[in-house]
DNA sequence: TGACATCGAATTGTCGACAATCGGAGTCAT
DNA sequence: ATGACTCCGATTGTCGACAATTCGATGTCA
């Protein structure tokens, strides 16, 4: 239910989601030159679509164009994490704030079925703590919907979702954040429930806050390490 | 300088650039079909840019696409314009807040001399309200500017800016609301002069609302007189 | 008369080939 | 040796033609 599935539509549309599906999965590194010619091949079509697919993308902001050099993946550099954190932290605290008055009592239950699911899957461990990441996004798209401006969900959804997803497949590894995580979401949807607006909002941004420390610490032990 | 020049670069980029001055100014009414061949052949290129073009301004949200059923140009509705000028609220006021700690004494002053020469062009008149509401924009993205948090500046730039642009051809040819505008343009400036940023958010927030209260009248007037 | 099937023109989606432009290897002169 | 220049290969940008699909008109039948 993540990732909509693009059997249907156009080739372009289809380039685009797996294009995407390809960046995010860091299995086109950052920085990476995308050869038309060598994409179109190998996806089976002309150059023709594949253009306008990286022209979705980047409208998407996952890839980067320049006129007559061609296009490359977006490097996520400190910078770059660093302020789309900060409108994260705008847009979604917004979007609390909102979902408070406008979600209804039966998507607050659905959102908490939602994370004891998660809670469930945190204690079978299994190893693949990335499905939580996965999940942490639903989450987090849930209340975007709840908030009911389809500019928002759009702004949350299609685009900065995607960079985030990219930015979680480079550090979801190490991080051992998810339980604290769960915690924090516990409580927004307490919040929520109870119907405070602010309070959800205040909740948000400091989860938000959190996620964007443990993110730094991270970079910075990576660019340390090298 | 607010509108890019694009006489350098592809001829997709200058499609979409001409298109979207199209789309904003009303030439190209709301809902209208946009016809692939009709227009390249207008512009003078082959379909295939103009396609890129196309894509280009669907992911900036001016024109809607359906597969096998062309693009149209977007209609902004009550709800768009509503959720519209809640994110930018957020947004906005998010970048004051950022901007009263980032800009320097010398922006500040830049942003002061630009309300000096916009108070010059409405006591001179002349009839063309709308060149403030250009300015006005420039205003808005000085601040943005200010943010230095270039996801912010994206946003708030190169795409609501196109929407807004888009909403105030509509609606400026009756807006008396450039005197309230500029006067609370100032109290922000003076805000971010004192470096209180909490105060500038929440002006910048007022404003927003006010502009938000503003259309909205005047989109009530609009269709009681149909 | 109205609903439905069928056909056709118009429009979108796609492809292959050609032109324009850029980056780099190689060369030459200082 | 280094800097600039030239040429060539590779890649991007563009075009025209063809295939696939949609939408509307027309006609048919209950």
């Amino acid at each position: 239910m993540l990732v909509k599935v693009p059997e249907q539509g156009t080739l372009a549309d289809l380039a685009a989601h797996r294009l995407a599906h390809s960046i995010v999965t860091g299995e086109l590194a950052q920085g990476q030159k995308l050869n038309e010619a060598e994409l179109a091949e190998s996806f089976g079509m002309g150059r023709g679509p594949l253009r306008e697919a990286l022209r979705h993308l980047e409208g998407m902001r996952l890839v980067k164009r320049i006129p007559n050099a061609g296009a490359r993946v977006v490097v996520l550099d400190r910078k770059t994490l660093s302020d789309l954190y900060a409108v994260r932290e705008a847009l979604e605290g917004m979007a609390c704030r909102i979902a408070a008055t406008q979600m209804s009592d039966d998507e607050i239950a659905q959102l908490s079925a939602l994370l004891d699911k998660h809670e469930a899957q945190i204690k079978k461990q299994g190893g693949k703590v990335y499905a939580q990441s996965e999940g942490d996004l639903d989450f987090h798209f849930q209340i975007a919907r709840g908030s009911r401006n389809q500019m928002l969900m759009d702004l949350l959804g299609s685009e900065q979702y995607q960079l985030l997803r990219m930015c979680r497949y480079r550090t979801s590894r190490n991080a051992q954040r998810t339980k604290p995580a769960l915690s924090q979401h516990r409580q927004i949807v307490e919040a929520l429930a109870n119907r405070d607006g602010e309070l959800a909002e205040l909740l948000m941004r400091r989860h938000i806050q959190g996620a964007w420390r443990s993110i730094s610490e991270m970079i910075d032990m990576e660019e340390q390490s090298k």
